[in-house]
DNA sequence: GCGATTTGACCTCC
DNA sequence: GGAGGTCAAATCGC
């Protein structure tokens, strides 16, 4: 299964529409980056890594100026490389793989029976020293509604909503699926933003609540609620006219292997929260030539180069946003089947 | 008793 | 008709 992370939608928002979302998810990656240089300077383990930070702090500010100062020309650029309504065949399959929430984002197909969330995904891992075969606890509330059978797939789907639906309309809804592959990693869909109280209190680098004793027993019954956060998040964003709700969405996700990150012990400090970055990425497949990262070079990934922790390809990746965001599209080719998972 | 989970049925979309 | 998503009654656990 391929899945694909978009950067922009598919409803001919132009690159100036969501200029004030890009400009949020890098601000915040910056941020991050500067807290992750904090984080590191204590560490104090790498005089590489160091040199590493502020080329990174440096890329970001670059984008962030690029974008600050664009005034739109970019629109036209986007037009030729964005799926289109007249060419539906474009537009990747979506994140979940149904073909149905993919129609709701094309052009004069928009539906508008379903309301368009802002979607990213997340892998966690199951930690084995906690002894939980469940997704990780990420701080919010949410209740099953409902577990499916997905076709093709080992394991069934479980359908989350927030807890406060009903009392504060809270829309966010995740599902959480134990990938085929390794069924020690789970990938969790989360489907619009938190509009509920608690997403008030759960800024980022803010601790993450403490799951009630009875809330962890509940999980534990079911196979599809709890982990310890070994994870990567990746963004798809469907629907970028939520500036609001995407100044708490991840940002940048840049991609490490857990083993070599281990290894540097850089992010051993970080809460979930404090590394909180995700890829607004995505890849139609007929976008190579806008790819930041193309197939070949995910493929080598899948061949086992270290592509995700060689400072090569780490700076190479910070330093290419500039560029992939001035020609509108960072596209990323991912295949799940091949993915081990991120995690910082 | 209350709230969460389970699970079969139903709905929506292709 | 098939597949994914949601509903809601039944069930479970505190």
């Amino acid at each position: 299964m391929r899945s694909y992370f978009t950067m922009e939608n598919y409803t001919g928002i132009s690159l100036l529409d969501q200029k004030p979302l890009i400009v949020n998810q890098l601000t915040e990656a910056k941020v991050l980056l500067k807290q992750l240089e904090y984080h590191f300077d204590a560490a104090a383990t790498s005089t590489t890594g160091k040199l590493l930070l502020p080329r990174i702090l440096s890329s970001f500010e670059s984008s962030l100026s690029m974008l600050k100062s664009e005034t739109g020309h970019g629109e036209s650029q986007m037009n030729g490389s964005m799926p289109t309504a007249a060419n539906p065949n474009d537009s990747p399959r979506s994140i979940c793989g149904s073909p149905r929430s993919n129609s709701n984002l094309i052009g004069e197909n928009f539906s508008k029976k379903r309301k368009v969330l802002p979607t990213w995904t997340e892998q966690a891992r199951a930690c084995e020293h906690t002894g939980l075969e469940e997704p990780v606890e990420d701080g919010y509330s949410w209740r099953k509604y409902g577990q499916k059978d997905i076709f093709g797939a080992k394991h069934p789907r479980g359908y989350y909503r927030c807890t406060h639906k009903n009392a504060q309309g809270c829309q966010a809804t995740k599902q959480i699926q134990r990938t085929d592959k390794d069924t020690s990693i789970f990938r969790v869909m989360y489907i619009g933003r938190h509009t509920c109280i608690q997403a008030a209190h759960l800024q980022p680098g803010q601790p993450r609540k403490i799951p009630e004793q009875r809330d962890a027993k509940r999980r534990k019954k079911s196979p599809e609620t709890l982990i310890n956060f070994e994870i990567n998040r990746h963004v798809k964003t469907k629907d970028f006219g939520t500036t609001q709700e995407m100044l708490k969405s991840p940002s940048i996700s840049i991609p490490c292997k857990e083993k070599d990150i281990s290894t540097n012990n850089i992010f051993s400090s970080l809460t979930t929260d404090n590394y909180f970055m995700s890829s607004p990425i995505s890849s139609p497949a007929t976008s190579g030539s806008n790819s930041l990262v193309s197939p070949t070079r995910l493929n080598n990934l899948e061949g086992g180069q270290n592509f995700q922790t060689s400072e090569y390809d780490f700076c190479e990746f910070t330093s290419a946003l500039p560029s992939a965001l001035d020609s509108q599209a960072l596209y990323l080719d991912w295949d799940w089947d091949s993915f081990d998972g991120f995690c910082f």
